[in-house]
DNA sequence: GGCTCCATGTAAGGAGTTACATGATTCA
DNA sequence: TGAATCATGTAACTCCTTACATGGAGCC
C-alpha cells in the first residue's frame, strides 16, 4: 500500500468514518455504514457511493488498513485504523478550527429570514408554530433514548446531551418567536 | 427568457440567494454576493463561482429576472425576484421537510464521539474547555450585536437571537460535559 | 498613473448523491 | 427455494470550491 501525502485536512466525512473505524473496529465497511445510517444525526447518506470511496480514500493515505478473512469467502475486509490514522485523528479532534465555534446552519432560521413572504399573520404564525412543535417533539425523543445511554456509554450520553440541548435552545428561541409575533406586528 | 420546468426542489443555497434577491431587489449580484460574505452565519464562501451560478439557473428557472441598467457601461445587471420565484420561495419557507427538525450537525459534537482518542484527561479537558470558551466568545459577540439589530430589524433580530441561543446551549451543553469529566472517569 | 472597489464571469476539480450491479450467507 | 441481509463496489451527475480572468469607476 503506497501512503500518499495528506494534501490537505480530511472532510468532516472522512474524518468521521476514520474515528468510526478507529473507535469500532476491527470491522467492515459495511457495519460502519449501518453505525452511519442509524445515527440520529445522520447529515450523510452513508450510501454505499459514498461510504467506500472514502474507505479508499483513507486506505491510499495509509490511514486504515484492511484484511480480508480467510474464513469468509465474500469480499469481506476487516478494517483497523493504523496508528497513523489515530494521529490524524487526533490532531482532527484536537485542532478545533475557527469556524467549529460558529453557530450551525439552522434551516428554520434560514427560513425565517425570508418570513415576510408570508403574507398574512395566520400563515407566519402557522410557520413558527408547525416549527415549534417538530422541536418540542424532537425534545421528547432525545429525553426519551437518553437514559438507555447513560448506562451504556458516557460519551454516547454526552454527546446526546448535546442535541438534546441544541432542540431545546431552538424549541425555546420558537416560543420567544411565536410570543413576538403574536402579541407584536406582523414580520416584515 | 425560456423558463424550464423545476425537476426537482431547490437547494438551501439556491432558495436562499432566491429570498436574498427577493428580500433586497431590485439589486445586483454583487450586493448579494456581499451580504453572505459579511453575514454572521456565512456557511457558503458565497464566492464569484457559487453566487453567479446559482443567479443563472434561478433566471433559467424564471424565478429572478435581470434588467441591464443603461445608466451604467459596465456589465451590471438589476435583480428582481418574478411573481413565480416569489410563490417557489414561500412554498420552501412554508413546506418545512422533516429533517429540518432534526438537530443540525455540530462540528463539536462529532468530535466529542471520538474524545477517547485523547488519551490522557489533561488532553480531554483541554479539549472541553477549548470549544466551551469559543462558544461564550461566540455567545458575547451575539450579546454585543443584539441591541442594535432590535432597533433596526425585527427579522433580524430573531434570526440573530436563534444563533444566540443556540450557542448559549452548546456553552451550557459543553459546561456540562467539562463537570462530568472533572468529577467522573476519563471519557472512553 | 496606479490602487481599490464594483461587477461579472469561466475553468478545473472534489466530494457527496442517487441509482445501478453483483454475489454470498442465512433463515424461514 | 426464495427472501432478506451481508458485503462491496461503479457510474453518472450535481453542486460547491478555489483560482483565474476581465474590465469600468472613483479617488489620491
Amino acid at each position: 500500500m503506497v501512503v500518499k501525502a495528506l494534501r490537505k485536512e480530511l472532510t468532516e466525512l472522512e474524518s468521521c468514518v476514520l474515528g468510526a473505524v478507529w473507535l469500532r473496529g476491527p470491522c467492515t465497511a459495511y457495519a460502519i455504514r449501518c453505525e452511519f445510517a442509524e445515527s440520529t444525526s445522520s447529515y450523510w447518506s452513508a450510501s454505499s457511493g459514498s461510504i467506500y470511496p472514502v474507505i479508499k480514500r483513507l486506505r491510499a493515505l495509509g490511514l486504515v488498513s484492511a484484511a480480508a478473512d480467510p474464513s469468509d469467502k465474500r469480499d469481506k475486509r476487516v478494517l483497523v485504523a493504523t496508528a497513523r490514522g489515530a494521529s490524524i485523528l487526533r490532531s482532527w479532534v484536537r485542532d478545533l478550527p475557527a469556524w467549529t465555534g460558529k453557530p450551525s446552519l439552522d434551516p428554520i432560521r434560514s427560513r425565517l429570514n425570508f418570513i415576510a413572504v408570508l403574507e398574512d399573520r395566520a400563515a407566519q404564525l402557522d410557520f413558527v408554530e408547525r416549527a415549534h412543535a417538530a422541536a418540542r417533539a424532537q425534545v421528547h425523543e432525545f429525553r426519551r433514548q437518553l437514559p438507555t445511554l447513560k448506562k451504556t456509554s458516557a460519551v454516547e450520553y454526552l454527546t446526546n446531551l448535546g442535541g438534546l440541548e441544541e432542540v431545546e435552545a431552538r424549541a425555546h428561541w420558537l416560543g420567544a418567536v411565536r410570543k413576538m409575533l403574536a402579541d407584536g406586528p406582523i414580520l416584515k
